[in-house]
DNA sequence: ATGTGTTATTCTGAGGGAAGAATAACGAAT
DNA sequence: ATTCGTTATTCTTCCCTCAGAATAACACAT
């Protein structure tokens, strides 16, 4: 009736255990404009250690790394997207519209006869 | 490659603020086999406190009811689906297979070159 | 009246997760 | 050597959620 109600979805990506999902996702964004890990964690009010840890997490159960960090020098190091992250961010975003798109058509068939 | 990944989604429907998800399903349908939303929270260990809760936010925020439940009598009360929410729980099952098969689907094409 | 087993409602106590502090290591520049 | 700002890592503290307790109301049976 009204388009009062909406579809959110959330995807996320499982191996053994959970490997990646939209929290990550937005990390690597970040990282990727602002060329540091603790510049990402603090644009978008993450702790830095938990950014980290997820960063980690994640790495472990893809079975490869995100991220090509460098420390020390004048500015104190920073990191980039490895071409495996680029790839998968790029896939990831990908599909994620894809579905959300589907899920967009599906969502007033599916419910107008109830919502 | 592998068959190793894979996509998982929760879907949630959203009207002002979120009003109803994989939680409060879970929950109907074993309200609608138990006969009773105590013994429905028990057998999926939760607090009945918290499933109480979770209908009463679900309703408010839907607009109608989810349960019709009695009190008293001999065997002290229960509860049923509203019809409302007998046909919304349908459509949602509907919709989320849809959107699962829809993702299986297209998953490997997304992430062949990289998974 | 009393007992029974549920719904309805609020409150409290404990556990998990997240934020932030603290610390170490790093390497380029000065 | 010292400074600087990052990555890397662990630890502690706090908050929020959740489970479970407690209480009331209910209506049917006996």
């Amino acid at each position: 009736m009204e388009k009062k109600f909406r579809p959110v979805l959330t995807v996320r990506i499982f191996g053994e255990e959970k490997c990646f999902g939209p929290g990550v996702a937005e990390l690597l964004r970040r990282v990727r404009s602002e060329k540091s890990l603790r510049a990402a964690s603090a644009s978008m009010q993450m702790a830095y250690s938990k950014a980290w840890t997820v960063i980690r997490n994640s790495e472990a159960a893809l079975g490869f790394k995100l991220l090509v960090s460098t420390t020390g020098g004048k500015h104190g190091g920073g990191a980039t997207l490895s071409p495996e992250a680029e790839k998968l961010l790029a896939a990831y975003e990908g599909y994620c519209s894809a579905l959300r798109r589907f899920a967009e058509e599906e969502f007033s068939a599916a419910f107008s006869d109830i919502l």
